[in-house]
DNA sequence: TCGTCACATCAGCTGCTGTTGATGGATTTA
DNA sequence: TAAATCCATCAACAGCAGCTGATGTGACGA
């Protein structure tokens, strides 16, 4: 079957584990905050700091968290670091929870 | 605007506590295993323990934490106790990470 | 070259989450 | 009634995630 184009830019499926670590990245609210304040487009981590009035080692703590869970991409330039968002991670876990309910059979009882 | 008529059922959206209680909920391997066991419908908590090889105990925790977020509802019949999937909660889970990648306004390049 | 700035990383500690074994309550059966 | 079964709950412990303050690293400017 072909795929819709939307399906164009979508990587491979993702790992039963690596949806843990992303369900687990996304269950902190500083780290919700990190990605909210980063929809707007990439900060630096002063900038980020400053807004969301972190600790420099905290805020470097779960922006690591998020790196690694392939949440965030970072850039440097200069002195400063640029960290941004990678929807497609959002949008794998998004997949990722479709194919779980999916596996749910609903006992088709609607709205009770 | 109308609404279609799959969003017939659909409760009101998640607030960003609940949607925290779910993901950590769901980032835990055990609590997997037991949402995919009741993929093919409700069973006992003594068919569970002996499926997935746990102690009673621990069973009994994590069923309970599932239940407090809504993924899961109980039922009593005589000695049993039998759990059963909420599909909602995981729809409502579903709805409100399209609300948080909706409002990461992707920088639109596409397949980088 | 030296000081400063932005950020990462480390050691040590705290608090929370999960595990274990035991106990209690509810229900059924003998 | 007594014994057995199913399950929830509890106390005590273990382990890890996250916080704090300090140190390290690399880039920039004087």
């Amino acid at each position: 079957m072909a795929p819709a184009p939307s399906a164009l830019c979508e990587p491979a499926p993702l790992q039963p584990e690596q949806a843990r670590l992303l369900l687990r990245a996304l269950a902190d609210p500083i780290r919700l905050q990190v990605i909210e304040a980063l929809g707007d487009g990439e900060r630096c981590v002063c900038d980020l700091t400053s807004e969301l009035g972190l600790a420099q080692s905290k805020l470097s703590f779960h922006l690591k968290v998020l790196k690694e869970t392939g949440l965030l991409a970072d850039r440097q330039s200069g002195r400063w670091v640029y960290y941004r968002l990678q929807p497609a991670a959002l949008e794998r876990l998004r997949a990722w929870l479709a194919t779980l309910a999916a596996s749910c059979t609903a006992p088709a009882s609607p709205c009770s």
